[in-house]
DNA sequence: CAGCTAAGTCAACGCCTATTGACATGCCGC
DNA sequence: GCGGCATGTCAATAGGCGTTGACTTAGCTG
């Protein structure tokens, strides 16, 4: 009956305050991410980091901090400056077109940002974050004159897709799935044009 | 101590079966829409109806199901009719760039949307509605070849925005707003124009 | 006016949650 | 090897939630 997620850790992990705050960080990461903030249970994050509840406190004080905390976390700064100029567009375009993946680390930040900037509560805790990890990059990698405007954006329409991926039912077929991508990268083409 | 968003009201209503129903949809539409389906508390519903909450049970059965109520007379078919094509994107690139309406009722159904679609709760009870009422209509308004997929890339625009705004904390300036609404305009020109 | 039924009220249950404080125990330095 | 402190465990608390069933009352019908 023991959930299956996550295989059975044998060795219980010697006692390291830095290593189960991190444990602990890593499953509040996933579950945030995946649950939204008023649906993911201490208790199961706790449980999946294989430790106690009672920790989350000692560690980082309450479920809101650890919230912030783990929302920091899940930005990289940086992860922007690798993206090609001009093959950010259709690359993009065609990421929102296929699913979900499964393997959910590879979009967990923006699902993170996504859920925490549509949840009331959860809302308020964003605005630095969201300048310092998420805006800044972007005005940094678009640069130009109005970087600030055009970075908010390119922000929207990015997270537009994102929400579309997630609510999608199915997965698109091939002729929908070409029209989208093309529509999908003329889009995110103009969103990156250096003026209008 | 009494809530103050709501006048008291002095006359409790007749015992009217059809019209405490609709009070207690059209707080359900207002509470979920601004809090979100976990938030959302059928007590609080009730009492902005002025009704019991045994009465949610018996007149829809459920939470699952007075949200799926909700929801559906949240969208009201053919509301984008009236919507001219050449003035649109503009118009929506202003909307966007102000302030989330204090009289919330003008977005009620697309905050209904957002936060439907990002919580893993509800978003499987989105399929139908979305298809039915906001990518169907869209689609015939968009009319066109590869309708289909323009209207998921508009959508997904139109969401993107809806977020950005959202989670805004502070108005745009004069400089910023500007250049905000000529890209948003430009962006929305390209989701809605007739070929790429 | 009497009686029945629909409409509304009330109180309680069971479950889950975050939070907390007291307790046990492994590990490190002396 | 031993004491002390950081680390981990446990149980209890208090509150909120959806749900439920039994009770009361208003308003129509005959």
């Amino acid at each position: 009956m023991s959930d299956a997620t996550t295989l059975d850790r044998a060795p219980p992990r010697k006692r390291d305050a830095e290593a189960t705050r991190a444990a602990i960080l890593e499953a509040a990461k996933g579950q945030f991410a995946r649950l939204g903030y008023d649906r993911a249970a201490l208790r199961d994050i706790a449980a999946e980091a294989g430790a106690d509840v009672s920790l989350i406190k000692r560690y980082f004080g309450g479920k809101e901090a650890l919230f912030t905390a783990a929302l920091k976390a899940s930005f990289r700064p940086g992860g922007f400056k690798h993206w090609d100029r001009g093959a950010f567009p259709r690359e993009v375009a065609e990421l929102m077109a296929g699913p979900v993946p499964a393997d959910e680390t590879s979009t967990h930040s923006f699902q993170f940002l996504l859920r925490a900037a549509t949840s009331p509560t959860t809302a308020p805790l964003l605005s630095l974050a969201v300048q310092d990890r998420f805006l800044a990059p972007i005005r940094e990698w678009l640069g130009g004159e109005d970087a600030p405007a055009r970075a908010r954006v390119l922000a929207a329409v990015f997270i537009g897709f994102l929400v579309e991926r997630l609510v999608r039912d199915e997965p698109l077929d091939g002729a929908e799935r070409a029209a989208f991508i093309d529509h999908a990268a003329a889009i995110l083409e103009a969103a990156v044009a250096p003026k209008g």
